[in-house]
RNA sequence: GACCCCGUAGCUCAGCCGGAUAGAGCAGCCGCCUUCUAAGCGGCAGGUCGCAGGUUCGAAUCCUGCCGGGGUCGCCA
């Protein structure tokens, strides 16, 4: 049960009534207002902004929002669940509930456990594509971000009643995969005894390619020595690729990511009776008039070397709200980026899927014009791209700016950064920052392990849930507390400050899933568990002081059922919240 | 020159579709361990929400223009 949104049903009705009366216009936007916990918990448990947001078209009746305010409130008043319903500032109306309806929520989410807050299943079906890091080597922490993000993305929307793709569209088509294979060629050199000297500028030369080289030599012995590269790129591309993409995904797998459909690029690019994937859906677009062949505008200020003016093959993206069209083809004749994308993208909507999301680094945000506009044309509209951009990841060690070149010795592989802090505190740490705000990451300070690091305090709440349930079951030998009979305690006994705000933090869990996955933003999740279970440790702690108010009370079984079904609710949402940011709830932490 | 992101406490950052007296953590200062796990808790102090306009009952939030930082700018992905 999500009394927000209960309660925003309740008071759309009683508007709808005084607009039946004719003093409301009957047109109302019923989702303008909204219902939220008030600033101030002194203001009550509910709070709506319903008689502001209507003022203006409540005027001929209502003068002033007060007005129609205490109209509302009347009505409120006479709902059994409604204690209190009052007009407050400009017109703000803060209603507290009867103590009943926060007994029927906890109650309510004891029944549900794992299933509290998840919302109910919408149909809507949505492919979110993530990481996609070129298959030339390992990922490193700024790909990690973008995992991570997307990762969990999928997992929230997928809480809140999507059906969630989860996509790899793999870059193994372009000349970054060619300089692979040659690097891989030198490697399968050095694995049969030869001295290759210094990595030639130009190709890979991280340590990786090792492994790869060494079960070329195995496999083809010295039959690819000296041979002319075209006798052996597209076999050890092919090789390459496989091997760096099965690393990709042990790197995916350490972050405890899986995806479910892995896009090759290349197939895009393959023909069928000689057309390919592109040449079909450019096809498309061209018959729809929105390719031709054209002059671009020089770009402003200093000319990139080699520029010339020159007529290309151009995607008319102005059409759909792009600054400039853009080219499909490059001076040799190939496809760019932006035309395999685009043949990619067609292919998500012929699936099914309406709505888009691609996680990419901040360093394509000049992409997602083009990508958008691409997403409309072949839609005709109907579907729709949402780009969401992860800001680049500052290493830090010890305050120390980790200098990332992959020439360098300083080089820092998401593997590495994984073993060294734990997959938990890497996803934790990603999470607990806005996406599009750069983040930066200190390694000595995630090492630590210690309460700076606030997955280990979300942790350690749920940890100490349990603990209470350790110690209960020692005061009370014997005694059942399954979630069923926790269900049917005496929930009125729940009456501390600090057991009410832990109850109605709770009650904010199904609207916090909402709120997050309407705005796609992960983060918020990260904020709300932090929030709770600051509530959860600081209400803990007055135990001390006050022993009367220590969950587990050995004079009272009936008041220690009460606060244990409290409890229970606590570790169920932190578990369920952390269990959606991919982040494990340990039972405990010694 | 154009486009995108960011600018909130000394530092790192939240602030939900405009809402009530702008919040948290760290750092600083003062307290709290015979406890259901001190990997913790309480308190104090700390702000021209980059600047200037605009929109309205109301702006950190929306719009415009500046300033500062980052990113991107036909053929790389």
């Amino acid at each position: 049960m999500n009394v927000f949104s209960e309660f925003h049903a309740r008071i759309g009705a009683i508007l709808r009534g005084i607009a039946a009366d004719g003093r409301l216009p009957g047109d109302l936007d019923l989702a303008r207002f909204t219902v939220e916990p008030p600033r101030e918990a002194a203001h009550g448990d509910l709070a709506t902004n319903a008689a502001m947001v209507y003022a203006r078209d409540a005027k001929p009746h209502f003068p002033n929002p007060r007005q129609l305010a205490t109209e509302i409130c009347y009505a409120l008043a006479a709902d059994a669940d409604v204690e209190q319903a009052e007009v407050a500032g400009p017109g703000f109306i803060n209603i507290r509930l009867a103590p009943k309806v926060f007994e029927t929520v906890l109650r309510s989410a004891i029944e549900a456990g794992v299933d509290y807050g998840k919302g109910a299943p919408t149909g809507e079906k949505i492919n979110v594509e993530y990481v996609s890091a070129n298959p030339t080597g390992p990922m490193h922490v700024g790909h990690g971000r973008g995992a991570v993000f997307g990762d969990a993305l999928a997992n929230l929307l997928a809480f809140a009643g999507a059906d969630v793709t989860r996509e790899y569209y793999i870059n193994d088509a372009g000349a970054q995969v060619d300089v692979l294979a040659r690097s891989a060629h030198l490697r399968y050199r050095e694995a049969l005894g030869e001295n290759i000297g210094e990595i030639p500028e130009g190709l890979y030369p991280g340590d990786y390619l090792k492994p790869v080289g060494a079960a070329l030599a195995r496999e083809f012995g010295r039959s690819l020595l000296g041979r002319p590269e075209s006798e052996w790129l597209g076999d050890l591309r092919g090789k390459a690729i496989d091997a760096m993409m099965a690393m990709i995904r042990e790197d995916l797998a350490a972050l405890n990511i899986e995806h479910q459909v892995f896009f090759s690029e290349r197939s895009l690019h393959e023909k069928h009776d000689g057309v390919s994937e592109i040449d079909r859906q450019l096809a498309g677009l061209e018959a729809k008039g929105l390719i031709y062949q054209g002059r671009l505008p020089p770009p402003k200020g200093q000319l990139p070397d080699g520029w010339e003016d020159r007529e290309q093959t151009l995607f008319r993206s102005t059409g759909f709200g792009d600054d400039v069209d853009r080219p499909l083809k490059k001076s040799d004749g190939g496809y760019t980026y932006f035309a395999s994308d685009i043949a990619y993208h067609k292919s998500k909507i012929d699936r099914g899927f309406l709505s888009m999301i691609d996680v990419w680094g901040a360093d394509h945000g000049g992409y997602v014009k083009r990508m958008a506009a691409a997403v409309k044309a072949l839609s005709d509209g109907k579907a729709t791209l949402d780009v969401r951009l992860c800001q680049l990841v500052k290493l830090v060690r010890g305050g120390v700016e980790v200098k990332m070149s992959k020439r360098g010795g300083t080089f820092v592989t998401l593997r590495e950064v994984v073993d060294e802090v734990g997959v938990d505190a890497v996803r934790f740490m990603m999470l607990f920052r806005k996406n599009d705000a750069t983040l930066e990451f200190d390694l000595a300070r995630v090492i630590e392990q210690s309460k700076d690091n606030p997955v280990f305090y979300v942790q350690y709440a749920h940890a100490r849930g349990k603990s209470i349930f350790r110690q209960a079951a020692t005061v009370f030998p014997g005694a059942d507390l399954s979630g069923a009979t926790l269900a049917k305690a005496d929930l009125g006994l729940l009456t501390d400050s600090g057991e009410l705000e832990l109850i109605r933090l709770i009650a904010q869990f199904p609207r916090q899933i909402d709120a997050a996955a309407q705005a796609r933003e992960p983060h918020r999740l990260a904020f709300y568990l932090h929030e709770l279970a600051s509530a959860f440790h600081s209400h803990w702690n007055r135990g001390k002081d006050s022993p009367q108010l220590r969950f587990v009370n050995e004079e009272s079984g009936d008041l220690s059922r009460a606060r244990l079904a409290l409890v229970f609710c606590l570790t169920t949402v932190l578990a369920s919240g952390l269990s959606v940011l991919g982040v494990t709830a340990p039972d405990e932490m010694r």
